[in-house]
DNA sequence: CACTCTATCTCGGCT
DNA sequence: AGCCGAGGTAGAGTG
């Protein structure tokens, strides 16, 4: 790898335009410490005037405006056909275009950048998921409940889909919602859609909400609804 | 600004620890390209093996680190108290720990970096949210209906907070949920819970679900439920 | 702190 | 492409 390609405070719009032309050119992934304005037209709108940012743009045409703050970026796209690279009255423009969502960059001034040529492959392994905790609750049932059994996986229902769906011991159908963390008013709400869609079928119908815990508010609508509460932690199953 | 402090590949681990130290000292946002490995310990694990990444570490302690694909970062940790730079057995450490979330990153070799002093703001102008609807909605009520009024915003209930809720010409109280997108099944879910609460006080009530379009099955279960839908585009009141 | 909700959410999965 | 739902969601706002 090249570093002597990358952009230093010495070079002119035009020689880091050029620089930067070459490593997309290449694959590479290039990230610019510039001063620079930009604006989105999409479905909303945004501006944000001239200031120092970070714009990563990766080879998968994925585009990224960091400021100083916080974890999300100030302005990005996501990957699409083509980012354009030009230079107009010495101002480097970087625009990326995806259907009817266009990001504007205007790069006043480049005064360093990065560029590398991106791994094959990074994988990442995640655990601690509520699809885990599908996992433990299908292999073993007797944690939610005992004599729990049929059960289904991501059952699809018309109006979405079910986490776990089974039969109990007194042949009640049971409708399990699945959550990580706190269990909040809007899971109730999916939990009794679900039963709502299985009620018109079946009149012995439960719907069980398991999570390491729940919202006071959402302990009252479920009891208001006829609903049960079943407290399981992903650590504890995992 | 000396940018020549910042790193580059002939620096040991050490020089590039030093120098990492004394960039954030003095408040600059640090950006790293690296060959690292990372590690997440909170409600869920994570862990990514060893490859050349991109680390960024703002000045508000945020950190992320992006693979070469995505708009999202492949590990991050939100602002912290701390990030901990050490050095042990030749591999640079980078530890973020805030409560009971850990993000620890292994950095084989720094290869290069950029460090600069932040503007001291960053503001950002953006419309066509929902806000803006809302907005819209208030000061001319007859692009939902004729003869609206009593208007109040986010309207705090037991179950939640209600976008607009007023009262027709029929003396119905109205709870109208705008959505700046196409209305899916929890939009109606959400309407609903609000109705619910509403109910319990008034029996002339009606909800409508303000949007530029609406999914089917939403639809269905709008009129499956008694509730409304009224077209509205962001675009088309801003 | 707990709770609710929006977001240019992003991302993956499925039909 | 539309639809659904998870996410270490992030971030804002309120009580």
């Amino acid at each position: 790898m090249n570093y002597g390609e990358d952009i230093n405070a010495d070079d002119s719009i035009q020689e880091s335009g050029n620089k930067i032309v070459n490593a997309r050119l290449s694959g590479d992934v290039v990230v610019l410490h510039a001063t620079c304005s930009a604006e989105f037209y999409g479905s909303a709108e945004s501006k944000v005037s001239m200031n120092k940012r970070i714009i990563m743009m990766k080879p998968d045409n994925s585009l990224l405006i960091h400021s100083s703050e916080g974890i999300k970026p100030i302005n990005w796209q996501k990957s699409t056909s083509d980012i354009r690279i030009s230079i107009d009255n010495n101002i480097l423009e970087i625009k990326s275009i995806k259907k009817d969502k266009e990001l504007i960059i205007k790069c006043f001034k480049i005064h360093k950048s990065i560029h590398y040529t991106p791994p094959s492959e990074d994988t990442k392994k995640l655990t601690g998921t509520e699809d885990d905790m599908h996992k433990a609750i299908i292999q073993n049932p007797e944690i939610i409940e005992d004599g729990l059994n049929s059960l289904e996986h991501e059952k699809e229902i018309s109006s979405g889909i079910i986490d776990i769906y089974g039969v109990d011991t007194n042949e009640n159908k049971v409708i399990i919602e699945v959550k990580r963390k706190k269990a909040q008013l809007k899971h109730v709400d999916q939990l009794q859609r679900y039963e709502r869609t299985i009620k018109k079928q079946y009149t012995q119908v439960r719907g069980i909400l398991v999570a390491p815990s729940i919202s006071n508010s959402a302990q009252s609508a479920l009891k208001e609804r006829d609903l049960e509460f079943v407290q399981l932690k992903p650590q504890d199953v995992i």
